[in-house]
DNA sequence: AATGAATGAGAGTTCATTCAT
DNA sequence: GATGAATGAACTCTCATTCAT
């Protein structure tokens, strides 16, 4: 069956179709991107009429934004390390990195639709916002090191695109079959970027 | 008057209208995204008909990968250093990485387009195939140095992955305004880079 | 509670929908005209599902035409004036235009709906025939004011479009609000008007 | 053949698209309402693929009070009577009426198209304006006639509304079959207007 | 060779109507 | 009887591509 559950009540089973919605246009926008993907091709996939997806959403912009923000939030959340006294920040990088492959690896469609989508024109004030926060954090977290003499004395942006740029070009280089994600590359890879930023 | 010269023939002044439109077409794809730019837009901005750009490209589809492949192709071109004997590869990176921000920052256009069109679903099998080209190039360049012990023995794939995302992310900021490329951010920048990939 | 009370049967109270239904339906027509109204604000307003309206209307079509017919017949019932023996004619006219005039301001959606949808394509061959029948019955009046050789013997095809033709645009002025309806200017057009007809 | 002359020029014939659109607008407009005529079926009438017409014209608002602003020009052209020494406002009157049925039985789907459109929310600023100007010239007129006490001492826009109303109720019932309109019943129409107004 | 008017397929969106609940 | 989620035909409009001039 199509659609994935949404609850069994009375012994009547209700598909959630906005659900199914959000996980087509997931997957068509990260496969055909925003303008390649009609919403009636979103609506076929999700075994909707194409009218159904505006029952839930006021229009293709607003879907992509309502995904675009799930899944940011989503990612956020997933590579965020639980606070450990004393943990040194050395720890901390290669705990979040963990989690960030992690993330990667088991969303593919998420992950790449964020990349994707990341500079889209579509994108509104909300969304922009909610990447400026998470952003910020991360900033944040290399102002912290950077203080305690552990990270380079850089512009703290350039941190950040370095940890992000390594990241996401290896991300990519995996999907493209030119690199395969063992526990050793992994590691290899977060320790290449570690002595890039480290003091 | 508008356009730039080709040839003159026979006393008749020829413009060179395919140079045009492919300038045009930079420009607005650049600014716009293949999707944002009507070919009637890229026909007004070369000052042609648009049935003009037809009989120069057969759709919009291969203007697209002929404007991809001749940036590429001139980006490839512009960090090539010359050979030179006994050249240490530290000194050759060092001299490619600054060659490469020159050209960025020299035809912000071209790179701008470079990067927002490398996933685009209208590249076809011969951009793809260049730019496999182009990346063995490299990663034949940094094989030597993983056998010269110079950089770090870890799959050469990683190794471009690490550079080309510093990269590309460190000008992503750079034209998003947040990151200033000062001749000492560069420099830092690149060593970063080399910390990451050294042995 | 909304809806207004149809009746109280077995200690259950019946709202009468259809009525809702109606009324809902004629302030969005006389507002927003036909087309600029969707069942479903309809359904809103009259503060039932939008289902329902097809319990009690076979379309949207069918819904104005009842619409229209009712409030025909009513504007029809509300001017005639009952007949007292020996009431001159002109004292007969002057006591219709008093009561239109009351009817129309006291019933402002139902008469500015009924001139709205006077000529609309989605009229039924029954409200047509409503038209008809009215029509033909003031026709009779002024037919019979022609023999009394009170009013001109002209074509009492003629005398009627007169005095609607000048009872419609003087309302539709008074709603414009380019135009005030004291009692002085009301009797100031029936004059007019009596002296545009009479012999 | 289908589309108006444009103009022949060496030899050959050209097809003034523009015409055909608005005249198969008017004609649609005119039968069957703004809402109740697709943009499809104009293009269909014109013989011109739909995308034509908006090579033409912005969007199909902008079509409809383009159509607007020409024939509420022409209708009030046409019914300008070149001033005479001494004429009369009697005669004047009497002209314009005259001209104004010519005009109205020679452009049936003009006058239709005018008087159907005439309230529509999709009239933009400027066809308010034109209409407010010219609604203003024929005040003016009537005021004239009141000042020099040949009009009744009542307010202009009750004058108007005499007027305009019997003569649209009259056309009205002339296109619908109720009523010829011989020169006879013309100026039998024009006299009880007359009678309605004058002092 | 060059043009740009013309085309029509296909986009996003609305809404009258249906029907499972 | 009543509901409102779901539908898909039909709408307005765009734009890559063609072709008569």
């Amino acid at each position: 069956m199509n659609g994935r559950l949404k609850s069994v009540f009375g012994g009547r089973i209700v598909l959630d179709k906005r659900e199914d919605i959000l996980q087509a246009a997931l997957e068509l926008f990260a496969e055909r991107g925003y303008y390649g993907t009609a919403v009636s091709l979103i609506a076929e996939k999700a075994r909707v009429g194409s009218g159904t997806i505006y029952r839930y959403f006021q229009d293709k912009e607003q879907l992509v934004n309502e995904l675009y923000r799930y899944w940011k939030t989503e990612v956020a959340n997933a590579v965020k390390v639980e606070y450990a006294e004393n943990m040194p920040l050395r720890t901390l990088f290669h705990e979040t990195w963990k989690r960030w492959v992690d993330f990667a690896m088991n969303n593919r469609e998420a992950y790449s639709f964020l990349v994707a989508h990341h500079h889209g024109p579509y994108l509104d004030k909300v969304s922009m916002e909610i990447n400026e926060k998470i952003h910020g954090e991360y900033l944040a977290f290399f102002e912290v090191g950077r203080q305690a003499q552990v990270i380079k004395d850089i512009n703290p942006e350039l941190i950040m695109a370095i940890v992000t740029g390594i990241f996401s070009e290896m991300m990519r280089e995996y999907w493209a079959g030119h690199l395969q994600l063992t526990p050793e590359i992994i590691e290899q890879a977060e320790e290449a970027c570690w002595h890039a930023i480290r003091r």
